[in-house]
DNA sequence: GACAAGTTTCCAGCCGGATGGAAAGTTCGT
DNA sequence: ACGAACTTTCCATCCGGCTGGAAACTTGTC
């Protein structure tokens, strides 16, 4: 399988796909006598582990550690196991952050709502598009 | 108030600060004699606030733009209004994506936990992960 | 009155995660 | 045999969000 379709069954560029090769991310494929890149099924499947890794919010560089591990073949799952638990973690934090931030846009909302709309005519007054 | 001690109330750095600055989102400050720049304490109110935005994962110009309605303070209008709107479905869609996300983990890391580890012995499928 | 620490402006560079484009080579359909 | 579509490498660029460093100035302390 060559790089476009490959890129096309992974539902990524040919660009994002040799960005990958070239961070680790894919190991270099076979090569036909011509030298364009050959891929087999595993190399779909790869990407397809790294968009949904990728989806959960891990960063490029920890799925490299991630399909490093598993790429040497270790017997331990402790790294994969300790690097969801941060990731765990930090989600957390973010949602609570993004609650907190909900809460007060709730009231900057809340009171524009409550607003006499008739004080909307001054095109002065309205600035939050304008400026 | 100087940058400094506005920066380390806030907690960013003098840097950062003036960065906003640059880009809109703080004023510009009233100056000491000597050309220093001299906050008042809103400038720290203000600082947190993005720093809450920014957790929520909304880009600065975003920021910018809502900064601008709350500074409108008690005027606002339909394009005010709809602009805070579309941010706060924005908001909840995020939450709703990270809540998946932190599912989706969480099921992952229960599964790692509970995985014998001799078994984690496939170089081409982490079990913790692979679908 | 010296010296460190803080501040000023300006311009450069970094990071992650790609994306763009040029110039050359290859493969496929007709 | 020709052209389009694809692929190769390499280098450049983009974006947001900072961060670093240089050179000059101000302020506070001994």
């Amino acid at each position: 399988m060559k790089i476009g379709e490959l890129a096309e069954q992974a539902d990524v560029s040919t660009k994002t796909v040799r960005y990958y090769e070239s961070i680790g991310l894919l190991a270099e494929p076979a090569r036909t006598p011509s030298g364009y890149r050959d891929y087999d099924h595993d190399a779909v499947e790869r990407l397809r582990f790294v968009r949904d890794a990728q989806a959960t919010g891990l960063a490029l560089a920890e799925i490299v550690s991630i399909l490093e591990l598993k790429d040497a073949g270790s017997t331990s799952c402790q790294h994969t196991t300790a690097l969801l638990e941060r990731h765990l973690a930090e989600l957390d934090e973010q949602i609570t952050r993004l609650q907190q931030a909900r809460a007060e846009l709730t009231g900057l909302a809340d009171r524009a709502a409550r607003l006499d709309p008739s004080s909307c005519t001054d095109p002065n007054r309205c600035q939050v598009i304008a400026r």
